[in-house]
DNA sequence: CTTGAATGAGACATCAATGTCTCATGTGGG
DNA sequence: CCCACATGAGACATTGATGTCTCATTCAAG
């Protein structure tokens, strides 16, 4: 009776298939289950084993999104220190899945209907709240909304993926382009 | 002999289906055929002879914000004045062509193959080109390269348009938004 | 009125992706 | 060795979108 339901390998077997998932589907969005399945090694009948189909595929890759960002937030303590520091930490800590983000930032098909994961909501408020503490202690200036500041940091974190991957700007310099822009902008500052 | 080819109301048509069309794939990016026809107020059969297949409808639409955003930074005069009043006409300038560039900025299809539009890299041409006199003249800093604020650019075009569509932001904030955070960052200036 | 063009509605075949099934294989544990 | 189980390969039907076709209708120009 060591083998009831699923044996030990298939849950080991499930994550490999989700990341190699993760980097296909955000390179080519639109690629096939046969795709999916020979990225990850393993044949099409195995793959619908695991997910019973594209949109279950899909929804566990938006619940390991959401578990990775949570895990980046609780990681970055973003309610220690200076608010500066925490979305400095935030990035640094996201930066792994960030092409995972943005494969999820772009399947608007996730939140058109009535059923859109609570996880989103509730990663949304916590990096809001990030910025808010940041206005309140006077690190972060007041004419930009931090429901703005939340949707551009989205925006940075997909633009960034793709540039990383497509090649235009080097992976290493992910985390400073991204918080530098955010923070301080592309202007020079007259303070030295 | 009046009506050779094609009515002289087909171009006003064809160029009213194309901006229901980049409305609607905007927000729902898998849209049918049937529905990009029903958006236009026409029937699917008239759709099709406007357009030979989806692909053709698509590579259309990359025609056509390729065509808006170069009259855009044709309007912007970006060599003249400084080049941080260049990027705010800029911004001002291509911002009723967002959503469109949303659009296309995430159908990753396009650019996978051998043939991508060159309109791009004019784009990116120009663009990188103002960033560089930016940087050049003393204004922008040195430290994030050009081609990376294009980059990020655009990512900020892309999520100030769909958060303007999902009524995150208001719609009147986004030149405001998107040139604040570009130049100055999220940071409190110190001076003034 | 007459005519030609554009259109809408719908029928139809096609095609690609999907979901489901069976069967042979291999492999690891007992 | 034997067996249970996971797997790969492939066949098969289904589904949804697509592309093409016909035909009746409308509409405007002559």
């Amino acid at each position: 009776m060591s083998h009831v339901g699923y044996g030990c390998l298939m849950a080991l077997d499930r994550d490999h298939v989700l990341r190699s998932a993760a980097a296909l589907l955000t390179r080519k969005s639109t690629a096939t289950m046969d795709e999916v399945a020979r990225a990850a090694g393993i044949s099409r009948a195995t793959l619908h084993r695991h997910f019973a189909g594209r949109d279950a595929l899909v929804r566990a890759l938006e619940a390991l999104g959401i578990a990775e960002c949570e895990a980046a937030l609780d990681a970055a303590r973003l309610d220690e220190g200076s608010a500066r520091d925490a979305v400095t930490r935030l990035v640094h800590e996201i930066e792994p899945a960030a092409g995972l983000l943005a494969f999820l930032y772009t399947e608007n098909q996730l939140f058109e209907g009535e059923e859109q994961n609570e996880g989103w909501a509730r990663l949304d408020e916590r990096i809001t709240a990030l910025f808010r503490r940041g206005q309140e202690s006077g690190e972060f200036r007041i004419d930009l909304t931090p429901v703005w500041l939340t949707e551009a940091l989205y925006g940075l974190f997909a633009s960034g993926a793709w540039a990383v991957l497509e090649g235009r700007v080097a992976g290493k310099d992910f985390q400073f382009n991204i918080v530098e822009l955010l923070l301080g902008g592309a202007l020079r500052r007259e303070e030295s």
